[in-house]
Parts: structure tokens; sequence; C-alpha cells
RNA sequence: GGAGAGGUGGCUGAGUGGCCGAAAGCAACGGUUUGCUAAACCGUCGUACGGAUAAUCUCUGUACCGAGGGUUCGAAUCCCUCCCUCUCCGCCA
């Protein structure tokens, strides 16, 4: 959520950042609904200025003995005027918190103008992919010749969008949780957090999914539960309400959770496999941010994030979404993507973004400088480090033999006690 | 699931209809003094949204005592609903 004071100081700017964004706005409507919040306030407050003080002298009168009956008639008036008034103003409020709900996040000043993906910017590239003595396979192909990747008995138990992954493939999505956040506690100063799967729609309002996403996620029937879809939003409202010391800053934490999504309107895209799934599980970085340094903390969270795949060898790029490609909430996000010669492309494997004060102001987490200093919004950032979802589908396309198996990274051996690869199955 | 208790400012904790944005203590901050790594004393000490103003300074208004609604001229205080915490019992991974 943008600040009220500031859209309201900044309006052209604002509209015409968020045309950069491809955003269909309702500024005028904003001005209106402002400036009519702002005169009803001055006139109701001015009314229950009278009742305070009628409110005195009737006491007054009533502990001295007087008779305060004309004042009381008097005040009935005002107060059913008050009602009134209050109600508008309520509605007023409504209306312009709706309003201000939507506008997505005003992109910073580097994030690249465009209208798609394909206006995004390639930052950089790392590793070479690998060069094949045979046709390299899907992860859907290879996961049912290894008998690691169930999609049929995921459909079965669940529906369309599910897998069971079994043996070596089970143990390789756990040997990449635990190698990401192992890397992130003792390498990259993370503290570990197991936060709860499911959340309340205030949480999802905190970090900007709802009110505009909830045909992304799944809800719990009779309840205020909601499934999470990505440890982003336990993580980043464990602050929420909360005014952090500028001395902790930044506060670097991460969370390995399943994450759970609908992919309503994604009908087709990406059927097959594990690539797009209902649930899959994900090893999320968050950070809270000085705003004066957050930009720096973008870079070191998206540095945090290569560094993993550099561990295990996958080459990938780095992409600068434009304005017309990132999520709502964000001021800028880097992509990184992973190659996948099963698909022959390069393929989203973590998302960087900083949100700036979007999530903070929407949750309420600030911080203080001192005991002294006034309170201001921190800054939120948050990426993958990675989708160890997506992460299972490169190692085993990039790490497929000849023969069938996969070869165990280096880095995941430890995981693996003392394995070295996913054998092929014996027919 | 059953029974009970409770949610007040950074913390502890008073307050059962007007004199309460809220006592007192602690913590914090500024100062004075003594001096030494501490004490005493004085003062300051919430947030949000409006208005005045050149001003994020200052002045001023309103709202906020878990959330929402109701009663009333007037609600932290009375009533209703919900949420959360604690205790005991039951059940259970």
């Amino acid at each position: 959520m943008l600040d009220l004071a500031f859209v309201r100081d900044n309006i052209e700017l604002v509209e015409r950042k968020l045309a950069e964004r491809g955003s269909a706005l309702r500024l005028d409507r904003f001005r209106e609904v402002d400036s009519s919040r702002r005169r009803l306030l001055t006139e109701v407050e001015l009314l229950k200025s009278q009742r305070n003080k009628a409110g005195d002298q009737i006491g007054a009168l009533k502990k001295s003995g007087g008779d305060a009956s004309a004042i009381i008639a008097e005040m009935g008036g005002i107060s059913d005027r008050i009602k009134l008034l209050d109600d508008r103003v309520k509605q007023v409020d409504e209306e312009l918190r709706e309003i201000l709900t939507t506008y997505p996040n005003v992109p910073h000043e580097t994030v690249p103008v465009g209208r798609s993906a394909a206006d995004n910017v390639e930052v950089r590239r790392w590793g070479t992919p690998r060069e094949f003595t045979f046709k390299p396979k899907a992860h859907w192909e290879l996961g049912e010749q290894l008998g690691i990747l169930d999609m049929e008995r995921g459909a079965k138990i669940a529906g369309a969008r599910f897998g069971v992954y079994w043996d070596g493939g089970a143990r390789l999505e756990r040997a990449l949780g635990n190698f990401f956040l192992d890397t992130l506690t003792r390498e990259h100063g993370y503290r570990e957090v197991l936060p709860p799967a499911i959340v309340n729609s205030a949480s999802l309002f905190g970090t900007g999914q709802l009110p505009k996403f909830a045909e992304d996620l799944f809800k719990l029937e009779g309840s205020d539960y909601w499934l999470i879809p990505t440890a982003e939003v336990p993580v980043t409202n464990l602050y929420s309400g909360e005014t952090l010391d500028a001395a902790d800053l930044p506060i670097n934490l991460t969370a390995y959770t399943p994450c759970f999504r609908s992919e309503a309107g994604t009908y087709g895209k990406d059927m097959k496999g594990v690539f797009r799934n209902h649930q899959f599980q994900k090893v999320e970085m968050v950070k809270f941010a000085h705003p004066d340094h957050s930009y720096e903390e973008l870079e070191r969270l998206t540095g945090n994030a290569e560094a993993l795949l550099q561990k295990l060898g996958l080459p990938y790029r780095v992409m600068a979404l434009c304005t017309g490609d990132m999520g709502f909430g964000s001021a800028k996000t880097y992509d990184i993507e992973v190659w996948l010669p099963g698909l022959n492309e390069y393929r989203e494997i973590s998302s960087c973004t900083n949100f700036e004060s979007f999530q903070s102001r929407r949750a309420g987490i600030r911080f203080r400088t001192g005991s002294k200093g006034k309170s201001e919004l921190v800054h939120t950032l948050n990426g993958s480090g990675l989708a160890t979802g997506r992460s299972w589908i490169a190692v085993v396309e990039n790490y497929q033999q000849a023969d069938g198996s996969i070869e165990i990274p280096e880095a995941l051996r430890p995981y693996f006690g003392g394995t070295d690869r996913i054998p092929a199955l014996k027919k």
C-alpha cells in the first residue's frame, strides 16, 4: 500500500509511475474521495469537540445538583448528526482504503520500463549449459523412469498438479531443503524459523496477497484459515504491528515450508511434471532492512540465492524484471532463472524483491533508532533460496547420465549418506 | 470438546458511566547535584488521522484501554458477538 500523504502530494508522479506498470488507475476518484473525507472529518470532529465540551458541563452540573436537561436535549440532536457523519466517514474511509490497497507499488528508478516478460533485462549469467552426448530428457520422463516421481498416483490421491516423490526422489527434495537452510544459516547470516503453513487473512493482507489475489489461494472452508502460497507470508508477518530496534537491522530470516497455490488461470500451462504444482516446497529468505540500505540488501539477497546455484553447479541467469512484469507489491525484482536442459530453456527458480515500505505499511512493521527516535517503516525484502521443487527439477535434468541415472551434485552428497547417484531402475 | 479466569500505554499495574489518554511503579530520554561507573532530585516520556503554519518544529482538534457492534447527552467502565491468553478436566499426534 502506498502512503496516503505521498499519493496526495505526488499524484502526477504516482500516475506516471503506475502507468509504466500498465495499471489503469482511478486517481481522479482518489482525489475526490480524499478531499471529501477531509471535509467530513473537519465537520464531524468539530461536532465531537462540542459534544465533549457539553459533556463536561453536564457532568459538572450533575455533580453540583444543577439541572442539565436543557443541554442534554440539545446534545441529542448533535449526537444524531455525529452518528450520521461517522457513518459517512466510515464509507469514505473504506473507499479510500480500497482505492489505495489496489494500487501496486511504485517501481524503483532503476527498474527497466517495459510491458511484459519480453522486456526484462538480463543482468548477468553464470555457468555454461552442459553439452550432452545424448538427448537430455525432461524431469517427468526421468522421474517416472527412475521410479522417483509418480504423477499418476499424485493425481489419484489428490488431483492434477500434484506429485508423489519416492525413494531417491523424496530424499533429493529433503537434501535440497537441508542444504539450502544449512548454507543460509551457516554462511550468510540467516536465522532459521519454522512458521505455520496456515495463516489468517490479516497476514495475507499484510504482505499484499489480499484483497486482490484471493483467487490464487486455497482457503479452508468455514474458517479464516488459508494455506500459505509462500513462507513470505508467515515470516514477514512475524513482526507485524511491532517496532524493531534499528540496531538489529537488517534481520535475516529463512524458512523451509510447503507452499500452496491454486494456479487459477494457468490452465494448460506447464502441466507436465512438477514445475507448476498446487503444492511445492520452498526455502524462503526474508529481510527486514533499514530504508537507507534496502537496495544493498536486495543485491545481497540475490547473491545469496545465486551462491546456492553455484554450489550445485547449476547454470543460471539473473533478470531484472521490467515495470510491466513485476509483482504487485514490488519496487524492484530480480528473477533468477536456472538452465533446464530437458526444456531447453532458462526458467524461474527464485524471485528476489524489495518491497520497500509497501508491505510494512500494511502490516505495521516499524523500527526506531535508539529509544527516542521517531518510528519509521522498515523495508521488507524476500526471495526464494531456493524453491526446492524446481531445484529438484534442475538437478535431475542437469545431472542426468547416459544410463538414465542421476548424479548427485558434490554439495548434496553429505545429505545423501555418501551415495553419489540415484540409480536407474533395473529392468 | 467441558468448566472457569483474564486481555489497559515499552513493561508491571490501578481504574465499574462524566473530574480518564488514563494513577502509581519500573524502564527510557533530558537536566541538576553529589561524585564515580552508581544514587538522589526535577522534567520529558504512545500512535493514527485532520486543521492552522513556510515547516517532518510548534499550536490545536478527533479517535484509539484485544476486535466489531449496541445502550447513553456521555463508555476503558454497562450489554452482545468474535478473537486471543491462562488454569483445571477430557481427548489426542
